[in-house]
DNA sequence: TCTGGGGTCCTAGGACCC
DNA sequence: TCTGGGGTCCTAGGACCC
């Protein structure tokens, strides 16, 4: 398969239309499922973004990422409800079982986009043409599932994905092989994935605001504006060109959690409250998936909108919630030393993981247990068991003591 | 009138080692 | 007494995606 020239692959990307809205009504069919201006996410008043809303509330200029507050405000009429998460996993995994059928190697780029690649399966398919093979998947995602999608498909992976978006919702566009550098002359910059409003607006001042204007440029002269790697890389995808292959999802990096607080929190006391709930649904997530992690960071916004983060990494491995907490609660105090004021996020993550077994000493010492002791490993596990049987409510963070015990 | 939550990747600079 | 590069690890911030 690596030997396959790029210019005879067969990509295909699934995209599923106003997916989060599909999965609101399909949760309440009774409700959400009637209402025809429908907006996911958020809350009508205070604060909350939208994350999708149904063709026709987008009429009226709603759209991902507004806040709320302003799009009820643009489309009074609209029925809102909260991001229905357990209906976007399981029709996740029901679209993905479906398309499994089409192809032996699916990627999910995300909740609701599948990449998948049908190099060398034409003979297979008795030389059907892709735009029916796409037609047929289609179908058979809508009667299993009642998701709605549309697919591009081209030799290039990039192309593939700027093709479903051509004719959503429910559209299918096949870039004919040979025909990918004239495909790309019809978008603007800011339609290719990875160039977002900053890197836009870097090169409109440059005078390019089309692909038709990065075209008539050479690499050279695209490196030495951007910086190598970006610069020949944009080369590349202005030329319809994009190598990279489509692949299992490499494995995690990262797990943390963060919340917006209805009002700003100046008070420290509450501060350290909030995070030692953020450190146990973090340690939690961790934990579900047989993960550990060196590095812990709390990231703070405060009130004025400045992002602020503090990471530190410890010498071994930690899935606990007392040492992740207690490492926290120290970035926290240095990020409060640096500036105070009230905050409006709060976040705790955990990352440099690892998977394997955290009672297995690692130095010719064994672990240094101050920072997380194997009892502290099993209160961690018996209050996931808790929280499995009886629910999230099950365990209320109660007081963890704030710094490590020591032995002396 | 405001601006969510969960991630990934990149860059730049400093520490430290060879 | 002065002068190197290169590699790795770590931290902080920022852009970007859905």
């Amino acid at each position: 398969m690596d030997t396959t020239p790029d210019g005879t692959r067969r990509i295909l990307l699934a995209d599923c239309d106003s997916y989060f809205v599909r999965c609101a009504m399909l949760a309440d069919p009774e409700g959400a499922g009637r209402a025809e201006l429908l907006i996911v996410g958020g809350k009508a008043t205070g604060r909350g973004v939208v994350t999708s809303a149904s063709y026709a509330a987008r009429k009226y200029g709603v759209h991902a990422g507004m806040p709320s507050s302003q799009a009820m405000r643009l489309c009074p009429g609209a029925m809102l409800v909260p991001v229905p998460g357990e209906m976007v996993g399981r029709k996740h995994d029901e679209v993905r079982a479906v398309l499994d059928r089409f192809s032996p190697v699916v990627e999910a780029a995300s909740v609701d986009e599948f990449y998948l690649d049908l190099t060398g399966t034409e003979r297979l398919y008795g030389g059907e043409p892709l735009e029916d093979t796409a037609r047929r998947m289609q179908a058979a995602v809508m009667d299993e599932t009642g998701i709605a999608i549309s697919v591009g498909a081209s030799t290039q992976r990039m192309l593939a994905k700027m093709a479903a978006s051509v004719n959503k919702p429910m559209g299918v566009f096949v870039v004919p092989p040979g025909r990918e550098e004239e495909f790309m002359l019809r978008f603007e910059l800011g339609d290719i994935p990875g160039v977002g409003p900053a890197f836009q607006e870097s090169l409109r001042r440059r005078g390019a605001r089309t692909v038709r204007d990065i075209a008539a440029l050479d690499e050279d002269t695209l490196a030495a504006w951007l910086g190598d790697s970006r610069g020949r890389w944009l080369h590349a995808v202005a030329h319809g060109r994009d190598p990279s292959r489509v692949h299992e999802r490499s494995p995690q990096k990262s797990v943390s959690t963060e919340r917006t607080f209805p009002v700003d929190i100046d008070d420290d006391e509450e501060l350290r409250a909030r995070l030692l709930s953020l450190a146990g649904e973090t340690g939690a997530a961790l934990r579900e998936d047989g993960h550990r992690g060196r590095t812990i960071t709390v990231r703070v916004r405060d009130g004025d909108f400045t992002d602020r983060s503090r990471s530190r990494t410890v010498p071994q491995p930690v899935q606990s919630d007392r040492a992740i907490y207690g490492v926290a609660l120290e970035l926290l105090a240095e990020l409060r030393a640096r500036r105070r004021g009230g905050v409006r996020l709060l976040g705790v993550g955990v990352s440099r993981l690892s998977t394997g077994d955290a009672d297995a000493p690692l130095t010719f010492f064994g672990p240094d247990e101050s920072l997380e002791s194997p009892r502290d490993r099993t209160l961690s596990e018996v209050s996931d068991r808790l929280r499995r049987r009886f629910g999230k409510g099950a365990i209320v963070p109660g007081r963890i003591a704030p710094t490590p015990p020591r032995k002396e």
